[in-house]
DNA sequence: AGCACGCCGACT
DNA sequence: GTCGGCGTGCTC
């Protein structure tokens, strides 16, 4: 077979880094290797972990070709996965080593199994020091056989250091043993009673599970109960003994994501973002490759995770621009998933309330099915949606809070019920100018303001790590005390609402104030047990949480968002409107949104009122059209960058002489990026726009190796560049 | 991505 | 004299 080598055969290995292609090693004698293997092989003077990938050329010296060291005592990579890394290279146009560095992302998973460390009494017992948290945790490791450090400090009732001290003092001993296989979720228990809508688009997503590829598009209103639909997919997968994957925007804080889960199915699924330790990592990248985890909810990168038997894809708020990697390779995990689903021909299921323009279109043009939940679950009302004219009803001076707005924050609070309080901007103030000269204060290494953070006492750039204190004279014509904060940020709206309303109990909730999930998971229990009034935040709370005392939602600045010339501006204000809408009412209780903006007339504010979702998109659509952009057109983003300016330039007019000559591709640029100097290095942008069936990737390849760049020159190819700023 | 090799400043 | 800074070039 052509995927089996024998020794002395010639084998091509991916390594896990940016080279260009694979490199050949030779199978030496006594060893056998197969595509999908992974193998350690020598690289210059050290070792290197890839993966058989196929046979041999003969374009390098036989002298050069050195033997591979051995094969890993691991299961091998699918041939669905191997083939996603080379689709996903040739698509982002970087080098499939660099994707396979985002499949073998933990080195250390390929190592035997792990072993949990247990305790047992150990021989100095009696020539200790005995105080009573001492005695119950000698007691307890009686009781208990062989626990683990965290078993047995939970049964004591005492921290991890006394029991460290013990190990230390010869009072417990240690020892190992392997560590116990997950539970599997119990899909066979019978789901909650669902909607007729419900239960039919349940029926339909069973029917596609073992089925092969399919795309479908689950698109319901916030609160009709979406997750219990796919729920019943997933409960099919795992009946048939397949795995599953559910791709979550923002992992760290769909902590109530796994609540559900655990009520449907009895047990957690296996996480899998940038908060794991090490240890995790390890675990479910071993038992996601050797079969025994069934189902991982994760961020983008669990897309390259080894499955061993998967079965079905979930894409949960498949619009979330989360889902596309800025850094390193560029890529758009949605899209990418449907790709992996296609290779390893099984279901993939997109679901939002707010699907994006493209999942629309390919729904339209029946590329992918849809199933509709247009009702809110348990006869919950859709929150009615209110624009407050800033023009008619402005705030007083020095306030964000329109009369409006206040009058509904006043009997909210009096009602007893909370309010969220919506602003995408962190920080204290996003801009700060001096009231003498009119500077304004901006970050050293990028095109951007510094943003005063009070809570951190210090002025942040939120493009790179500078920070810095917030100065005392001007740094430009030093006057004293001059420095004045312009605009809000989430902070100092919690300022203004702290002072009109002593007695309200309330929090701040910004991607820097939630720092991991157990924050997140506070906060949640804070909001759920009612103690809290008024939750301030940016977009972290706009997505998928459930709070059923929310019952009004009070955007701040509605029209944030739609300055700048991004081609989705408006598409995402709506998006992120809607979602902001959808936390309001979830009960009983009907919610009010109240939407600050001084363009009560703009599209997007009238869809969002009047929340009529299709009309606009049938608008946004058609502007799209006519532009020639994405869906309906495609688009590719070069930014050259460079420390020295002159060679970012130089390197940026370079390719616009060697742009592609096609009647079907058009180059824009070199134009400043969007943050022209971005951690120091000035940027250019040149923007390809081609026709919806062009071979776009394919063009942008023809144009690199066509153009040679100084060396201290990067580029940065982006795909359907999904952000402009 | 690492790691070696190589060519210029402050230390034993 | 050499220890070591990180620029550049290669790894089947």
């Amino acid at each position: 077979m052509a995927d089996h080598f024998a020794p002395g055969e010639r084998i091509a290995v991916l390594l896990p880094l940016p080279l260009a292609g694979t490199y050949d090693y030779r199978v030496p004698d006594g060893m056998t290797a197969a595509a999908g293997d992974i193998v350690e092989a020598p690289l210059g003077s050290r070792v290197a972990t890839g993966v058989v990938w196929g046979p041999g050329a003969d374009s390098v010296a036989e002298m050069r070709i050195r033997d591979v060291i051995r094969v890993r005592d691991v299961p091998p990579l699918s041939g669905d996965l191997r083939r996603l890394v080379d689709w996903v290279a040739r698509y982002t146009v970087h080098p499939p080593g660099a994707v396979l560095r985002m499949v073998l992302s933990v080195p250390e998973a390929l190592d035997p199994e792990g072993h949990v460390t247990t305790l047992a009494p150990g021989e100095e017992s009696t020539a200790i020091r005995l105080t009573p948290a001492r005695r119950r945790v000698l007691a307890a490791v009686e009781r208990l056989r062989e626990p683990t450090a965290r078993e047995l400090a939970a049964e004591a009732g005492v921290g991890p250091s006394v029991i460290d001290g013990l190990v230390r003092a010869g009072a417990l001993r240690t020892g190992r043993r392997p560590a116990p296989p997950p539970p599997t979720p119990a899909w066979c228990r019978p789901g909650p009673a669902l909607s007729p809508d419900q239960s039919a688009a349940a029926e339909l997503l069973r029917r596609a599970v073992g089925g092969g590829f399919t795309a479908t598009v689950l698109d319901g209103v916030t609160g009709s109960g979406k997750t219990e639909v796919y729920f019943e997919g997933i409960a099919e997968a795992l009946r048939q003994g397949r795995q599953v994957l559910v791709l979550l925007p923002e992992i760290a804080l769909g902590a109530q994501w796994f609540q559900r889960f655990r009520e449907r199915f009895g047990v957690a699924p296996s996480p899998w973002h940038s908060d794991l330790t090490r240890a995790q990592r390890r675990r479910v990248w071993r038992r996601v490759a050797d079969g025994t985890v069934s189902v991982v909810v994760g961020a983008r990168s669990a897309l390259f995770l080894p499955f061993r038997a998967l079965g079905l894809i979930i894409v949960d708020e498949e619009h979330d621009p989360s889902f596309k990697q800025e850094e390193g390779v560029v890529y758009n995990a949605r899209d990418m998933a449907v790709v992996r689903a296609r290779l390893a021909a099984v279901p993939v299921v997109l679901v939002s309330a707010t699907p994006s323009l493209e999942t629309m279109v390919n729904v339209r043009q029946g590329r992918y099915r849809c199933v509709r939940l247009p009702e809110r679950y348990g006869g919950a009302r859709l929150p009615a949606v209110t624009a407050v004219d800033l023009r008619a009803d402005p705030p007083p001076r020095g306030s964000w809070l329109s009369p409006p707005l206040m009058e509904a924050l006043t009997a909210t609070l009096a009602g007893g019920t909370q309010a969220l309080l919506f602003l995408n901007r962190r920080g204290y103030a996003p801009l700060t100018v001096c009231r003498a000269c009119g500077h304004r204060l901006r970050c050293p290494n990028c095109t951007a303001w510094l943003v005063e953070h009070r809570a951190a006492v210090r002025l942040q750039c939120h493009h790179c790590g500078y920070h810095a204190p917030v100065p005392s004279h001007c740094p430009a014509c030093n006057a004293a005390d001059s420095l004045v904060a312009c605009g809000p940020g989430v902070e100092r709206i919690a300022t203004e609402v702290r002072a009109r309303f002593p007695e309200a109990r309330l929090a701040v909730a910004a991607s820097d104030t939630l720092t991991g999930p157990a924050a997140a998971a506070e906060l949640v229990r804070r909001i759920e047990q009612r103690e809290l009034d008024v939750i301030i935040g940016t977009q972290v709370l706009a997505k998928g949480y459930h709070f059923p005392l929310l019952t009004l939602v009070g955007v701040i600045d509605g029209d944030l968002g739609l300055s700048g010339g991004d081609l989705r501006a408006s598409e995402r204000t709506f998006q992120l409107l809607h979602q902001v809408a959808g936390r309001a009412g979830r009960a009983k209780g009907a919610g009010r949104v109240l939407v600050q903006t001084h363009m009560p007339e703009h599209p997007v504010m009238a869809a969002v009122t009047a929340a009529d979702r299709d009309r606009f998109l049938e608008a946004e659509a058609a502007s799209r059209q006519e532009a020639g952009m994405p869906p309906f057109g495609r688009l590719a983003a070069l930014i050259v960058s460079c420390r020295d300016e002159g060679a970012a330039d130089a390197a940026a007019a370079a390719f616009a002489r060697t742009a592609p000559d096609d009647p079907r591709v058009r180059v824009l640029g070199p134009a400043p990026a969007p943050l022209a100097l971005l951690r120091g290095r000035h940027r250019r942008r040149l923007l390809l726009i081609a026709d919806r069936g062009a071979d776009v990737s394919g063009a942008v390849r023809s144009w690199l190796t066509a153009t040679p760049v100084a060396r201290e020159v990067r580029i940065q190819v982006d795909i359907d560049p999904y952000s402009f700023l």
